[in-house]
DNA sequence: GATTAGCACTCCCATCACAATAGTGCTAAG
DNA sequence: CTTAGCACTATTGTGATGGGAGTGCTAATC
């Protein structure tokens, strides 16, 4: 984030700006700065203040004889400089943790109520990956058959994850062999993670050595990919914003709430990152996201798990509080995972 | 659904009027019909036709000197009495029936790529629910420890549906000890119904008892409810249609795509039905639906498992087209579900 | 040098009038 | 029942007009 020389007052005027602009959505000129805030100079003085920091690229106007509206760039300088660093307000975090309290103890439930807080602690839309796990060691294995050709495979990480798959055969095979595999599997691989395998299952071979491999290819599998499960709270909120009048601001984001590839590409971003992360109008790195802003965080455990959780909404937002919603909620996630997967036994 | 006594004729002419609002958005006027249709008679009589229908509640006029559109009342007679039966082309039936069969055989798969599919066949946006078992029986429950005092219980249904719960434990167990539990349980309740369970936990004690319950809970609650998951796809195209620029519409449409209580309440309408349903603005039976329109569904496999599948989509929608994409995709899907769940073993 | 007052200028926006258009509703005749 | 004719009506688009909000510049002041 580039530093700019402003002064004191510039700055504030900048601040006031974005906080005009976020709450009204209408341009702000000179004048009701002057008025509505007691900056202890005159308009004439903000008006320069104001060109100035259009000429930073922190601000621009729709049109000659209209008020100042933040650009990308405003909005980033803010989000790194000038944001009050504002954490939800006591009552609204007891109220939350409140609710996650009640909740049964699943992380299902967990993440469908942490969309539905955030959404409603936000003016945007909330999202959560479920939690895909790091080196996932496998606790054990259980085949099952459905029907004749038919078995299920049931994979328990040592996270506590459930992985199932379907397996298809030529032949119809009897439950004592499914047993046996399983057995057979279960006292070799638990405990392995996706490296240990391939040596381990050299010993095998035929339908157990086959097993072993789907193990294999699903552990992989949930490795690299992000995972199965998007949960998505308040879409219809964020679109009432006056924002999201006109068509293509609508598909716009509607499309990045749809999206999963893009939420797996960001993910790999912000997986690094330990703080919420603001990303205004994509940082130019991802899609066709104009006028859209995202808060997003990392949330899990440490090497075991972890997922993504945030807020997508108009680039004209209240920074603020967002993060400030993000953040706490991704905390008590973060505590109540640690919970259940702090250490595994 | 009222039987009006409609000259051939005049049928005629409430196709022709929704077949070209449904095509162009825009209300249709006696001239351009005259025109464009060679009815073999004046627009003048056309007029009068018009004029009729209108009486008879199936269409109206935004104002005075605008052409006809047709009413809740008009679609549901359309539907009832004049729409085509149009099954989805052969080659459009192929490339989905081919898309399935590449898909890995998952249910999971299946329904995203299920509401995928209706979404490009539609105009609407997909949705479906993940199938709820129909008096599950048990196949078979493991117990396993994640840490000291949490305990992840699995529970797979005949079904091959799999249940997950985790049971928090005042006291650290033992694996052993909740194997010894496992294998008691599997022993007396495989095979077994929320109806039977009760009875045969009698004989059970302490934590294997307490484990017990808490199947039988599982059990009861996933024959009620209406399934944990919902599938959408699609939401931006129908956003894009001209009914959605200003903003109550747009609300609406997305609260009803959005809701899992509204699907909970439509499912038991449906379940009843065979065939796929048509509804129209709600029908007066549920919340605000004004110009919205579902074409619902329900797939499975009879007496196992079942749910729900569809479009929701504005009023003016081609119901023929939609209601052959959604009978398309739910035979398929039965099909597929048949493969797996027809009888277990 | 920063600040201020003054003022011309620009563009938006709401309003009005006006004509063009498309379609109805009615009447009277075929 | 059908048709032609015609008056009537509401929308839509266009162009003109004035008010308003806000800027940008200049020159004076602290």
């Amino acid at each position: 984030m580039t530093e700019f020389q402003l002064s004191q007052r510039r700055k504030q005027v900048l601040r006031i700006v974005i906080q005009e602009y976020v709450e009204n959505a209408q341009p702000v000129g000179s004048q009701s700065i002057a008025q509505k805030y007691d900056l202890g100079v005159s308009a004439a003085t903000i008006r320069n203040d104001l060109a100035a920091l259009e000429k930073a690229g922190l601000l621009t106007h729709p049109h000659t004889s209209a008020g100042r509206i933040p650009t990308d760039g405003g909005y980033r300088y803010f989000v790194a400089n000038l944001m009050a660093h504002t954490d939800l307000p006591s009552h609204e975090r007891h109220m939350i943790r409140h609710q996650f309290h009640q909740a049964r103890r699943e992380i299902d439930q967990w993440l469908r109520l942490s969309t539905a807080v955030l959404a409603k602690a936000s003016t945007g839309a909330a999202l959560a990956t479920s939690p895909r796990s790091i080196s996932s060691r496998v606790k054990h294995l259980e085949l099952i058959g459905i029907q004749d050709t038919v078995v299920l495979l049931v994979l328990v990480l040592a996270t506590g994850t459930l992985k199932q798959q379907l397996i298809t055969l030529e032949q119809p095979i009897f439950q004592e062999e499914l047993s046996r595999a399983s057995n057979q599997l279960n006292v070799e691989i638990s405990g392995a993670t996706a490296a240990d395998l391939p040596e381990k299952l050299e010993e095998f071979t035929g339908f157990t050595r086959e097993v072993g491999e789907l193990v294999l290819n699903t552990l992989l599998q949930s490795e690299e990919q992000i995972t199965d499960r998007v949960y998505r709270h308040g879409l219809a909120q964020v679109l009432a914003e006056p924002e999201f009048t006109d068509g293509p601001q609508v598909s716009r984001i509607v499309e990045v709430f749809e999206q999963r590839t893009l939420l797996q590409e960001i993910y790999d971003d912000v997986m690094e990152l330990s703080d919420v992360q603001v990303m205004i109008a994509g940082e130019g790195r991802f899609g066709d996201m104009q006028d859209i802003s995202l808060v997003l965080s990392r949330y899990g455990v440490p090497d075991r798990v972890s997922g993504l959780l945030g807020v997508v909404g108009p680039m004209r937002m209240p920074y603020g509080r967002t993060v400030g919603a993000v953040r706490y909620v991704a905390t008590l996630l973060n505590e109540l995972m640690h919970q259940l997967y702090g250490q595994s036994r």
